[in-house]
DNA sequence: GCTTGTTAGTTACAAAATCAACTAATATTT
DNA sequence: AAATATTAGTTGATTTTGTAACTAACAAGC
């Protein structure tokens, strides 16, 4: 009996071992900083408590990759007036950069690995795993 | 695009959310050490570098978790006449009774994960994700 | 309006993971 | 067989994460 959990979090490592490398030596950011950055480049504009929702990552995993994201300028912040606690993250120019260089590196690593499937594998999986991931 | 690392890891950290605090409450073990027992009651004695290489956790994590298992009295080593420098680790009487108490836990959620798709897709599910895994 | 409670986000401190340097045993080269 | 390289595993220093306590803004009850 090998776990789902298991077998989830082994596959997981294994697909972003390769890719954990580009983050690290094009931009020196760290996993937390490179999904906040994607959820900004993907989802648009949000604030620091919708990444978490989204993201599952913990509210201060998502602060300090803000903040660091923020120092080398790749977002910046606005309080909203209507609620003046929560600020909306916006990438910048070279956070919009970042975001489409790294993603289309992501996206030939996905292909790469969605080359091994066949169409019905690649179907299923992602819904699957959209299924999981929302439970 | 949703590229599939993102989507594994969601749903690895989804899946695995709620058994983390089985076996940290039940036994104060911590991640590395729930998988390296893991590692020994599934698949047998073995050595940290075999641990290593299946799990593809750091040899550091592993050495740290051997020895904190070792300290519990949950595994013995003994080293290998044959080549002294590596030890087989087994798991002792009270280590095979943890194994089996967190994974019968473990089957549980997995089975409440399992309910939720389809014959169908649990199979074409379980045999990606291992294909990718071993990638 | 003034407690009381909740939410967004930060910070300090403790726990855990990573990285580099290390020991000891074995393998390889010359 | 001596010198060099490699491998298994450990240890210490640094970095990153997790936990809990905090501030500041808002919301609800009275």
């Amino acid at each position: 009996m090998l776990f789902l959990p298991y077998l989830l979090n082994q596959a997981a490592e294994e697909s972003s071992i390769n890719f954990k490398q580009q983050y690290k030596d094009r931009y020196g950011m760290l996993r937390t900083e490179w999904r906040v950055l994607f959820h900004l480049g993907y989802f648009g504009d949000k604030t620091a408590r919708e990444i978490c929702d989204m993201s599952k990552m913990h509210k201060t995993k998502v602060s300090r990759a803000v903040s660091a994201l923020e120092t080398r300028r790749f977002l910046t912040r606005e309080r909203q007036e209507a609620d003046r606690r929560s600020e909306i993250l916006r990438l910048t120019k070279s956070g919009q950069a970042a975001y489409k260089d790294l993603s289309s590196i992501a996206e030939s690593y996905d292909q790469k690995i969605s080359a091994e499937l066949t169409e019905q594998e690649n179907q299923v999986l992602r819904e699957v795993l959209l299924k999981i991931a929302k439970l």
